[in-house]
DNA sequence: ATGGTCGCGAGGCGA
């Protein structure tokens, strides 16, 4: 079996490519993220045409995630209990479309769109924060149920956890930016001491291996990217995984994503 | 890879 994750930022603008992708690729389940449209705008066609069934929670032009598997999708659940909401200066809080799970091939798959901290001392980052906390609270409770769970969180996590998973550090520390802070940092370890494991890393070695490259400034070309989507796996899950890849020939030509797709091969 | 961003939606926000 293989599982994937992908933003795709905008299902729409990208779905003769998500369709290219999906016939090359030969992946079961696919995990997308920034689906950035609402149920009446969704390409259902595209995945019933590839032999897909599909689970989609967008809920305006902003997030969307969604799960597409062609080894079952059962028990679909939209936001992650007690998801914390989000609103500007505390007014009109929602519980944003960032969670999707789905049970794929006896796997317990979530599509995670992680908020972007946008500053350090932005509100955005105390929401990032506390949105991470309680995932890990209850990821960590499902594998404490059931140590023999098999549970992928995949997505965009919106943290470089390493060093090397940056082009330039030092650029990122004095410009004060986002993604490699120690809060956010500890967060994502937070979930690899519950027992998720990157199960990407072992395979696709850095330094200078990453999963996005920001549209400007000629990043891609320029080799200046972030690892900053992953599969964290259960232990039981992670035990199976035979392979893995950042399928990177997909961020090139007119018309990419600014993310790669992140692929895991499964022992069956 | 052949280049100084892109998507949504119709101005400016989000990433």
């Amino acid at each position: 079996m293989k599982i994937a994750t992908w933003n795709v930022n905008s299902l729409r603008a990208r779905a003769d490519r998500v369709e290219a992708w999906l016939q090359r690729s030969d992946c079961d389940v696919l995990a997308i993220q920034e689906t950035k449209c609402k149920d009446e705008n969704f390409p259902w066609e595209l995945f019933e045409r590839m032999g897909y069934e599909v689970a989609h929670f967008g809920l305006s032009q902003w997030n969307g995630v969604a799960i597409a598997s062609r080894v079952g999708l059962d028990d679909v659940e939209r936001t992650f209990m007690d998801q914390p909401a989000f609103g500007k200066g505390g007014k009109d809080e929602t519980q944003e479309a960032r969670a999707i799970g789905a049970t794929c091939g006896g796997v317990r798959v979530w599509s995670l769109y992680v908020p972007n901290g946008r500053a350090l001392d932005d509100e955005h980052m105390p929401y990032k924060l506390s949105w991470l906390d309680t995932l890990r609270s209850h990821a960590e409770g499902w594998v404490k149920a059931d140590p023999a769970a098999q549970i992928a969180l995949m997505g965009d996590w919106n943290i470089a956890p390493h060093d090397e998973d940056v082009w330039d550090i030092d650029y990122f520390r004095s410009a004060g930016l986002t993604h490699v802070s120690e809060p956010e940092r500890a967060a994502f370890r937070a979930f690899e001491d519950a027992g998720y494991t990157d199960v990407v890393r072992p395979h696709t070695p850095g330094p200078g291996v990453y999963t996005y490259w920001d549209y400007t400034q000629l990043r891609f070309p320029k080799k200046e990217g972030m690892r900053i989507d992953f599969v964290l796996a259960s232990p039981a899950l992670a035990a199976r995984v035979t392979g893995a890849a950042i399928d990177r020939e997909e961020r090139k030509g007119k018309g990419a994503s600014d993310h790669a797709p992140v692929l895991v091969d499964l022992a069956n």
